[in-house]
DNA sequence: GGATGTGAATCCGTTCACAGCT
DNA sequence: AGCTGTGAACGGATTCACATCC
């Protein structure tokens, strides 16, 4: 299969976890895999894993599997980060801070290379080997950058100004740790992270052991 | 529709979104609601809406729309969040610490309540209003409280073995930030929170100017 | 023998469209 | 007229199962 069919996003989405096991695999010194095992080891059926793969290429080899390092080249280039992608982070709390000094992602493709904040105790401070920046500079600097890529760790009451802001620097991609909905042009792509609402998802499942929590009044505002 | 028909996860994934939005709504003083607007706000279809919702009830009334503060009531009870889980936090580095010293919990139904770490230099030291335990006091402090949801922020090496001390502490759903996928019994939830998966994922759909990322050789190991 | 790649079959989730209530 | 709740239709994603190749 050659290629562009456009894929659903549900399959790229699962590209960066086959990803992340074969980078387990190169540390472990393994060479070869094969879809059962990468099933296994991701909780992903074996038919799922070779479906997706299938429709970029052919990329394994009948009665053997896959070789790692080449599984692995591959998917980081049909992802893109076979290079490294210049980041923003606007947003200097806790969450941004831990952000922009995460050194986990550099080798996994993405380097912070802009910090951002509208609080004049924080600007102008030091966070890694960066500076904080004012908000007032971050249009000249995202497009002198060319940065293409945000995380957004602002307040929920700023969230959509900022990100107004960012798209018209040229952002296309957005992962946003507010706790809201963004409004973006369709050609901008935008990714969710709130913590609290997978723990209301799991609470769902949780028993109602009265125990386990404190009980309290509804708690609906007027 | 009385509930108990096993309703499937993508869609209790939805109920926080709606949450979300109905404080937001709420915060704003609008009484009334409907699909349409929801789905408006959340680029959800109305339709979605109004099916995910009569899964657990008729909570709407027809040619009027949902009142707000019902609704969220109602979705608080369905994910029994109408009271306060205790959580806690493993691993203390910028990402635990940011997440102990989160605001955000405590309005939405949860409360970090423990704390861990194995570093000699972080253990006793304070965490807002907490202090930081060793590993060794996690199963007596998670059975004594009754704690039965955990977040974990340990590197990835120590993650399943973590995994495994907080299942047997009597934990049962886990919001996992180390990028590993993790094998629990099947009673045990786990969502997962990889930032750099989602940037993986979004750069798939970026172009491919070679202003906006620095090119690297293949990369790939041995 | 063993594992891939893939059409066919199945399953599941979303959307449609409308009856029914306010 | 307006909006919900829902069976029916649709479409998309997953799984099955097997031909094919090493």
């Amino acid at each position: 299969m050659v290629a562009v069919e456009d894929i659903s996003n549900i399959v790229i989405g699962r590209l960066p976890i086959y990803l992340r096991a074969l980078s387990q695999l190169i540390e472990e010194g393994q060479s070869v895999t094969s879809s059962h095992e990468l099933g296994e080891r991701l909780g992903i059926s074996s038919a799922q894993i070779r479906k997706d793969l299938s429709h970029f290429g052919e990329f394994g080899k009948q009665g053997t599997g896959y070789k790692v390092a080449h599984l692995y080249d591959q998917l980081r280039q049909i992802l893109k980060i076979d290079r490294e992608w210049r980041v923003a982070v606007v947003g200097v709390g806790d969450l941004g801070r831990a952000l922009a000094r995460y050194g986990g992602f550099v080798e996994r493709g993405f380097r912070v290379t802009a910090v951002f904040d509208n609080d004049p105790q924080k600007i102008g401070t030091d966070l890694g080997d960066l500076t904080v920046m004012p908000m007032s500079a971050l249009y000249n600097e995202i497009t002198a950058q060319h940065i293409k890529i945000a995380m957004l760790a602002v307040p929920a009451a700023y969230a959509q100004s900022v990100c107004n802001d960012l798209v018209a620097a040229g952002v296309r991609a957005i992962l946003n740790y507010a706790p809201i909905t963004l409004n973006t042009p369709f050609n901008v792509h935008v990714q969710y992270i709130d913590p609290v609402a997978y723990l209301q998802q799991m609470t769902y499942y949780l028993d109602s052991d009265p125990m386990d929590s404190v009980v309290k009044d509804s708690g609906a505002a007027s």
